[in-house]
RNA sequence: GGCCUGAUGGCGGAGCGGUUACGCAGCGGAUUGCAAAUCCGUGUAGCCCGGUUCGACUCCGGGUCAGGCCUCCA
């Protein structure tokens, strides 16, 4: 089946073609970690990883890389290492590893590599030296500075020319600056902060050059597919091509930086832009204390990755909501085998047309229907086999549906519960029915609900989000 | 000021120039000792004004409103 994407830098929906199928490249910028992330910065990951499964099903497990970068040379790393009066790793090895716990919470798989900038200082300083010497940018003070003149194309992902960037240029023009929309590669180190040696004096990189010159050395260039989100696409993305783009020129070489680049749209809450001013940003790791990590997940694919999604509690509950019936579904065929089959073809369909999610999860509501109404075994197990590889490859579905619902429930609880199923099945058997009555709401008062079924009863934690 | 999105039923949210999206909630029925779940059925749409067309939610033009970017924020 062929996939469809929309390029941002091609503004239509194209066919993908990988460079080479045995190795398909995807690069999707990643988290600065001097901090916890917060929800809008979980769709890219959500949306990405998506993208990730998909390609991995049509190219095989093997043959695709998907880099995501950790920035861990940064203003605002600098700042907490100062306040708490340590050392920047221990900043950004402590929020690292927060930050890939609360991922996999939502069900995002690791990418093939996780490139830090403190691992590729060699190539970050090699890509700046080749910007200089191809003639794209100069030395000035101690820093290192992009020349937007020398690169015709400077402006064409984000739409924008020269001299509109330049009217709307609000901020403070530094003097060793050729063109005000010229861009720091590299700067010196205020006193007390890290620093690394470069060929133009002790500092750190800027942040554009860090994405480049990573994707040049650990994916090599140009790579397949760029993603992130949409706030990104200027300056962070547009400068990203100046800089691989350039970098070539050193060596007489024009390949290209990125063959597409995909963005996904901006997440609101409630209505308004998340904003530590607002007081309203919502982070992964509190979140994920109050809601299923699937739930998160769901929701974020709810909505087209490159339209708005508005993050509300009604949203959170209604996606709660449609989980509960998937795995209710899942829950009433657990002794069901499953076998390999392969993604239904309408899931599959929905996924290639530029990752319609909202088109794939109303398949997946369909693949369910089908379980239900499944008469036979050999049915019913072809039904349950392609629900379960559909939601695969949207990360869904992947627990056990029981401990699903009864997540929340310590031992004693889960035993209490039990025995009192026990007892009320034997009150039912006996038809005793306003003592199985009053067991039923004993269990209720646990904060348990209990559903009857055809092989026996099951039970739920009650309420939720 | 420049650039870019979006506007669909009570809520979330897709496709499509003419025929059911789907989900959540509601209503009616089946089923159930009761309940839950499930199944069957059902009501409620397309920001405004023009235009194209036999026919527009879908195409074109103009508005309005909302959000984002232009400040090393996904």
């Amino acid at each position: 089946m062929k996939l469809h994407i929309h390029d941002t830098l091609k503004r239509e929906k194209v066919e993908f073609v990988p460079q080479n199928p045995s190795r398909v490249t995807l690069y999707v910028c990643g988290p600065t970690v001097y901090s916890y992330a917060h929800i809008g910065n979980a769709r890219p990951v959500v949306v990405f990883d998506v993208l990730f499964r998909l390609l991995r099903r049509l190219y095989g497990e093997t043959s695709v890389v998907y880099a995501r970068n950790i920035t861990d040379v940064d203003d605002k790393i600098n700042k907490a290492a100062m306040e708490q009066g340590v050392a920047i790793d221990v900043i950004t090895n402590k929020f690292a590893d927060i930050y890939n716990q609360d991922m996999a919470t939502l069900g995002a798989l690791r990418p093939s590599l996780e490139p830090r900038v403190t691992h590729n200082m060699d190539a970050i300083v090699k890509q700046i030296a080749d910007l200089v010497a191809g003639g794209h940018a100069y030395a000035a003070e101690g820093h290192v500075l992009f020349d937007v003149e020398s690169f015709k194309d400077y402006g064409r992902l984000s739409n924008r020319s020269l001299d509109d960037m330049i009217a709307g240029a609000r901020v403070e023009v530094a003097p060793y600056k050729k063109n005000p929309q010229d861009f720091v590669l590299w700067k010196p180190s205020k006193p007390g902060e890290p620093v690394w040696d470069s060929p133009w004096g002790p500092g750190r990189p800027g942040w554009h050059i860090e994405c480049s010159a990573m994707i040049e050395k650990n994916l090599g260039l140009p790579i397949d597919i760029h993603g992130g989100g949409h706030d990104l696409i200027f300056p962070h993305h547009e400068n990203e091509i100046a800089q691989g783009v350039c970098a070539q020129h050193a060596h007489g070489h024009d390949a290209g930086y990125a063959r597409h680049w995909m963005h996904n749209g901006f997440l609101t809450f409630d209505g308004d832009k998340m904003s530590k001013s607002l007081g309203n940003v919502k982070l992964v790791h509190e979140l994920i204390k109050e809601v299923p990590g699937e739930v998160i997940r769901l929701a974020l694919l709810s909505a087209h990755y490159r339209g708005p999604l508005d993050w509300t509690g009604e949203l959170i509950s209604q996606t709660k909501s449609r989980l509960d019936g998937l795995y209710g579904t899942v829950r009433k065929v657990k002794d069901v085998a499953v076998h390999d089959v392969v993604v239904p073809a309408a899931v599959m369909e929905a996924l290639c047309d530029d990752l319609n999610t909202p088109k794939a999860l109303a398949e997946l509501s369909a693949l369910a229907k089908a379980v239900e109404v499944a008469e036979s075994d050999a049915a019913r197990s072809m039904a349950k086999s392609n629900l379960l590889t559909a939601a695969g490859v949207l990360g869904l579905l992947q627990q056990d549906a029981d401990a699903w619902f009864t997540a929340g429930a310590d031992e004693s609880l889960s035993a209490r519960v039990e025995s009192l199923i026990a007892d009320r099945a034997a009150a039912r058997a006996a038809k005793n029915w306003s003592e199985a009555d009053r067991i039923r709401a004993e269990i209720d008062g646990l904060g348990v609900e209990v559903m009857d079924g055809p092989a026996g009863a099951t039970w739920k934690i009650k309420g939720g989000v």
